[in-house]
DNA sequence: GTGGATGCAAAGAATTTGCAACCAA
DNA sequence: TTGGTTGCAAATTCTTTGCATCCAC
């Protein structure tokens, strides 16, 4: 149902964005066309607005960004099915099992935080997120050392965020 | 399933069910109590069950463990609503996003390895756990430092275990 | 031109809600 | 007795599937 409220998911905070969407552009395109897939117009649309918010999104939120009546919503699970297949997007949940998506790609590993009140992204500062880093490295180190095969990892943190004013219930759709 | 096939969880011989287990579900009727609730037979079944589980199941396993006829698919789902509410349960998501449940209240903090061909679920040994425990703390505390309230985490790791036998699609339904 | 991608409709699966009957306190 | 809980049915929400059409290559 579109009559839910409109607020978009808030912006992330410091940090702009990517200032390589066109080489993840021409990347991607590349590795659909050797999955021997077509770069659609969607494709790109889609492609595009992850980048430009540069967190985790809602389906909801990339079809809105996208412009609902540029391309269906259909379209969008089945594309970032495919982009996930691809290792291009990378699938995460929100604290109330909301999935989200990401670009994953040439992306470095990156810690979120979630405002479990306004649906604000937030990350961890470099050096926080540079320790947590290591000591997820070592586990897997570990599990692989214990015979496990395609080792990974998913963690989020939650909270509600200082500055916190609109606690909502659909903030994120 | 999640771990095993059929086979309900051992129970405790006649000489009674783990200790734990008493104090869990004594512990929890005092919090439901509390909250102006009831203990019925449905939530002490599901109790029981989750805590001869031990590690994180689907709802559709409580059901089975419970006993399909003896308590309704619906209470389950509003049961563990109440259950992570008063803090007695967890929710946390398979790699596929499938919604899991398992007791938290007095839960030494673990890390669940999830075998992503059997849904096996394993553990982080105690030293491993323990270090990444400390991380984590870290970096919750950082947060609460920036001002982040009600902070939480989830985390989970993911692999092929080395004896994955049977890689099934719906193992653990 | 041709096969993969899209849109629309419809099916499925997962989860929630309404309400009368039921039972724990 | 009495209000919280349960079961059953129905409604919602989220996601997937079928198929004819369309367009990227």
């Amino acid at each position: 149902m579109i009559a839910s409220t409109q607020t978009h998911h808030p912006f992330v905070g410091p940090g702009g964005q990517p200032a390589a969407t066109k080489d993840l552009l021409a990347q991607v395109a590349e590795m659909i066309h050797a999955a021997g897939g077509r770069v659609t117009k969607p494709c790109i649309a889609m492609l595009t607005a992850l980048a430009a918010r540069g967190h985790p999104v809602t389906i909801e939120q990339i079809h809105r960004d996208v412009g609902v009546d540029r391309c269906d919503l259909v379209t969008i699970y089945r594309s970032m099915a495919a982009f996930e297949e691809l290792g291009v997007v990378r699938r995460s949940f929100f604290h109330d099992g909301t999935v989200l998506y990401d670009i994953s790609l040439n992306q470095p590993t990156r810690f979120h935080v979630v405002c479990k009140a306004t649906n604000r992204v937030d990350q961890l500062d470099p050096e926080t997120a540079k320790d947590l880093h290591r000591s997820i490295e070592a586990v897997q180190r570990k599990l692989r050392a214990r015979g496990y095969d395609g080792v990974s990892h998913r963690i989020e943190f939650f909270g509600i965020s200082p500055n916190a004013t609109a606690p909502s219930k659909s903030a994120k759709k």
